[in-house]
DNA sequence: TTGAATGCAAAAAATTTGCATATTG
DNA sequence: CAATATGCAAATTTTTTGCATTCAA
């Protein structure tokens, strides 16, 4: 695999981000005073380092995925419903539900692949149990 | 709120499939006889129902949203990212893992909003710590 | 009757792909 | 030099919106 500026840039912005979109990354790198990258180019470089293992994408909602070093993927996502704030907890928060996972279902589970949605400690949860909203 | 005849089927066809997306209630509900639906009567119902608590929905992944009937919204949902099998699981499997995130965050989690991903019992997780993917 | 709902077509938004050109190793 | 990457534009895919017409209550 080929180490070009884009690459470089990508990553650079990639860190400095933390949690990036491939849109947000276009327009983070076209901040960095080069010229700016085709969004092709992103979004295949994205692939292609996440193949190498140098990236890793989480699904903090429905629509783009965020990207982050692979060095900074030790955490899983809450992102709140009513606000959209995203908090990080160390995925042994998620060891117990992990265990029984795999002890009902023989389910191997990534918890930080897709984040947990809620409401934050700020903000109201529906008091009726949630009505899947 | 009313009861239209493509409201009628649109209802039939979420209870008929179990977990239904936007595009599979439309090629469902023409399969049952009647005139096909717009696509937009298709969602904009779907959001209207949601509204009124008729039906609810989950991301199995990170495209299209899945629709079922509200009765039905009490188990999370386990996906394989190997073969994408969809397992339910009762809710209270998350319940120490609920109550974790709400002592160290105050954050209230609705473990059933977004599908948790992983490997089936049938399907080789990676014995590497997941690489994020 | 009349406001809510539908259908259709066009607009958006997010990715993906083809292909000629440029670049790294 | 040769294989890999890039840029650009066009094609896809999914969802939203405007508007004239139809329909349920």
């Amino acid at each position: 695999m080929r180490l070009t500026r884009q690459r470089e840039r990508i990553i650079d912005a990639v860190r400095g981000l933390g949690h990036a979109t491939p849109d947000g990354l276009a327009a983070a790198v076209a901040r960095d005073g080069g010229p700016a990258l085709s969004l092709s180019t992103i979004y295949r470089n994205l692939e292609a380092l996440e193949e190498v293992g140098v990236v890793s994408h989480t699904h903090l909602d429905h629509r783009s995925p965020t990207y982050h070093l692979s060095d900074h993927a030790d955490h899983l996502h809450l992102v709140c419903l009513s606000c959209g704030i995203v908090i990080e907890s160390p995925v042994t928060t998620a060891d117990p539900f992990v265990g029984n996972l795999l002890a009902a279902h023989g389910f191997v589970a990534d918890v930080k692949h897709m984040a947990i949605h809620g409401w934050c400690a700020a903000c109201p949860a529906p008091t009726t149990p949630f009505s899947g909203r």
